[in-house]
DNA sequence: CGGTGGCCTTGACCTGGATCAAGCGCTATA
DNA sequence: TATAGCGCTTGATCCAGGTCAAGGCCACCG
């Protein structure tokens, strides 16, 4: 029985920056966040926030930078502050599942036997801060809000994650491909960003790989959508959501 | 923002019975719990089981019998003390996606919005403990540990759904039936159970839906395994794994 | 002990999405 | 302003697994 975060060595990270957490530099960075509401930190009061302050580096990744890959020494726990990331598995032979793209608040880190359980790599250019598991446990211990506010999370994780076995599982691949706008969406909007031109930062490859479809299936897919009305393809990897109520039916296989 | 387990009405639920926790006939039913090690009751001392035991009820089902529905107010929690369910969600024509099998020592009731994530259902016969919600979260509160306890297995969870989206995203059918084949091994083997004749108590269509194949596939994919010889069919659905480096290869696609 | 119904298996055929193969259209660098 | 390169789209074909259809094998019941 391992704890759910466990132990990582960075393979490249950035310098520490002040904005979000820059070791000693500043004495309370974490005071200054503009996302703590979305992250794990989010129920502590400013004096609890000085303490985070003091265990917290800054990351800063450029796109397609790998955080950390499945299977190694786990040591650091992550908080997103800005950007995009994806998480995913490997088989032997390269196919790849990505098990989910995180944003700003998300916590990533997840380990199993002191050893990650996915790699982590940024879609965009994005900002974390990196806790040392042990220390963020020792935190967890002292600050009980904070425990419930990660199980809390975690529970939301799990509830996602049935989500997506049951569209891995049981979906065609265009209830695959309304589902995902729809998720993103709604994901825009609780992180109170424009939830209807959804932002697609990721490749269609890398969608492909979330869906459990081909890079050429997604496009055929999203060509039926546009074609049926229900979205439209924008410039710049945006996609407005022209029928809602259609692309809700067609998710559900109605 | 709500918690990882909220609020339901049972629809049918058997009589209290002491062994496991009978309301107020047994002073202390959780400190004769013989699974308590798996439970998330497993890091209480005596004197604590015994507050467990005050908001306990012990809850019997028949095979088949459902414990609640996707959707439903969930005042409940439970844990599993005997026997095997399965968790599952639907979509509106009927297709279904099972999203777990759970076991003694096994924890469910997962909610969002205050309604259950999935729907409940015994596949043999099998006892519970249900725990009022609001009444849990004030133990979690006194008992820290309990807390922490409940947020490893929330971790553990999410890296078994991790390792599912994988199956069901990437694997072929042989590789999704020998990797389940595996997994059932290597939890019955963490129960204390023997992990060689693996016991399969759900029938070829809660499998299917499982692994997100249908029945058809499913019988066809066992067939091909035992031709191979890395399992044999015995009677009373149990499987033994003759050749468990080979059954290892097919999992992950060698 | 024979009938009945629910699984499970097997066979024949079909199809949604994978695979293979061009093109297209950006953005980037010069 | 050419041109290289990558990601996206579209077309043609293939195949793993779905669908449809029989039987087979029990366990249970009258």
């Amino acid at each position: 029985m391992s704890s759910p975060f466990d132990i990582t060595h960075l393979r490249k990270l950035g310098d520490a920056v002040p904005q979000a957490g820059g070791g000693s530099k500043d004495p309370s960075p974490c005071g200054a966040c503009s996302v703590r509401h979305l992250t794990l930190c989010a129920p502590l009061e400013q004096q609890e926030l000085s303490e985070v302050s003091k265990i917290v580096t800054s990351i800063e990744l450029d796109p397609g930078e790998a955080l950390f890959d499945e299977g190694e020494e786990a040591p650091h726990v992550y908080s997103v502050t800005a950007g995009a990331m994806k998480l995913y598995k490997l088989l032997p032979d390269g196919r790849r599942q990505v098990t989910g793209f995180l944003y700003a608040g998300d916590f990533l880190g997840l380990a199993a036997h002191n050893t990650y359980a996915y790699s982590a790599e940024a879609v965009t250019h994005a900002m974390l801060c990196r806790f040392p598991r042990k220390r963020l446990e020792d935190l967890l211990e002292r600050f009980p809000k904070m425990e419930r506010r990660l199980l809390g999370m975690a529970g939301h994780e799990l509830v996602a994650a049935q989500e997506q076995m049951l569209l891995l599982g049981r979906k065609t691949a265009k209830e695959k491909i309304a589902s995902f706008l729809l998720t993103l969406s709604r994901r825009a909007a609780q992180r109170g960003q424009p939830e209807n031109p959804v932002s697609l930062p990721m490749s269609r490859n890398d969608i492909g790989d979330y869906l459990g479809l081909t890079t050429e299936t997604v496009s055929r897919s999203f060509t039926l959508l546009k074609t049926s009305g229900a979205i439209t393809l924008k410039p710049g990897g945006k996609v407005e959501l022209s029928d809602r109520a259609r692309l809700e039916e067609f998710a559900e296989g109605i």
